[in-house]
DNA sequence: GACCCGTGGGG
DNA sequence: TCCCCAAGGGT
């Protein structure tokens, strides 16, 4: 070990330290309580908790002001429609956040109030033990061991944690927990965020900038960005589908997918089966004079990659009636709430169907 | 524990 | 271009 590597790391330093640093290097973000104010709001730090999983912050902050200007408190969004709110959710994806954030926010106007406790707040739906751990720390002053991400990465450096993720997951809570603090743990856990999303950041972190370089057992190894050590993940495999542009007086078909799985109670395109090979025109919503467009749609998802073909038919204004969904004006498809891998097709659509 | 579930940014 | 990654939760 080198010389300049601490003999032992010091939990009990750690946290004045870091809070040190946060209170001069706190980034400004619309959920936080604003210097001065009171305590946070409970309903901005439930939203902007259930909209960062997963998902970073620059993603996050137009959705935040978009929620937040249409629902200001949880009341108003627990009395929303659900297609107006999956709608509004349209684009920042892991769609079941949006239908668990609906059954959470009428769970808590029917409480009266979320409840303030970590155990309380993790029976909600959509609040698993990170989320339930920030509320509980952040908006209510609980003392709570924040893991995410980003904590798992700085501890990981802090003491030089050879054991892979995710097996190292219960390693981790454990030494979070001797570096967190009994006072400001909500404080002390957005620095710890902050300070991995802008620091010790996963490629080429900033050491010489960081507030914890003297208590780091990985700075002092001399390769930090070794850590976290990660089990390799297995090869994305490849999809294939349909996704078909039925057009009708101006408007297209659009169809609420089922409430289950992916994209789930999101309106799409009509598809045919997502299958290892091209299902060319299985599954068309009607029998028409199909036509395949030369182009075609590629999107990842997290656990598998998708080639979509794109069909199109044109039918009399009169025809279709009887066909399940919704006939959506083609001018105004940006308002419909259509997950990215649709509004691709779509856009595709119309560029290669209005410029022929 | 394994598997499912989106998207956009950065190297 | 491709791969990795991110303020995770549900089943």
């Amino acid at each position: 070990m080198p010389d300049n590597a601490p003999r032992t790391i010091v939990p009990l330093a750690i946290a004045p330290a870091l809070l040190h640093w946060y209170d001069h290097n706190a980034r400004d973000l619309p959920w936080r309580a604003r210097p001065g104010s009171n305590a946070p709001d409970p309903y901005r730090v439930w939203l902007s908790e259930v909209m960062l999983q997963q998902t970073q912050v620059a993603s996050v902050i137009p959705y935040f002001d978009k929620f937040t200007r249409a629902w200001p408190t949880v009341e108003a969004l627990a009395a929303s429609e659900d297609a107006d709110l999956m709608a509004a959710w349209a684009g920042l994806g892991y769609y079941a956040r949006a239908r668990n954030l609906l059954a959470c926010a009428r769970e808590v106007a029917r409480r009266g109030e979320f409840p303030d406790t970590e155990a309380g707040l993790r029976e909600l739906p959509g609040v698993g033990g990170y989320t339930a751990a920030a509320i509980a720390a952040i908006a209510f002053g609980r003392r709570a061991v924040v893991v995410d991400a980003n904590v798992e990465r700085v501890v990981s450096r802090l003491f030089a944690l050879e054991e892979a993720l995710p097996g190292a997951k219960a390693r981790i809570y454990a030494l979070t927990d001797t570096i967190t603090p009994e006072l400001r743990s909500g404080d002390f856990a957005q620095a710890m965020m902050d300070l991995g999303s802008g620091i010790c950041t996963a490629r080429s972190p900033k050491c010489l900038l960081c507030p914890l370089r003297a208590h780091c057992a990985g700075f002092a190894g001399g390769t930090p960005e070794r850590f976290p050590i990660k089990s390799a993940k297995p090869p994305k495999p490849q999809r294939h589908g349909t996704m078909f542009w039925l057009e009708r007086d101006g408007r297209v078909l659009l169809v609420r997918r089922p409430d289950k799985g992916l994209l789930g109670g999101m309106r799409a395109l009509p598809t045919g089966p997502w299958a290892d090979s091209p299902p060319r025109l299985e599954g068309a919503p009607a029998a028409a004079g199909w036509q395949l467009l030369d182009e075609q749609v590629s999107h990842g998802f997290t656990h598998f990659n998708l080639d979509v073909a794109l069909a199109a038919a044109t039918i009399a204004a009169h025809a279709g009636a009887a066909l399940p969904g919704e006939w959506w004006p083609v001018a105004d498809l940006e308002s419909a709430g259509l997950p990215t891998v649709f509004a691709k097709a779509a856009r595709t659509f119309r560029r290669r169907l209005c410029a022929q």
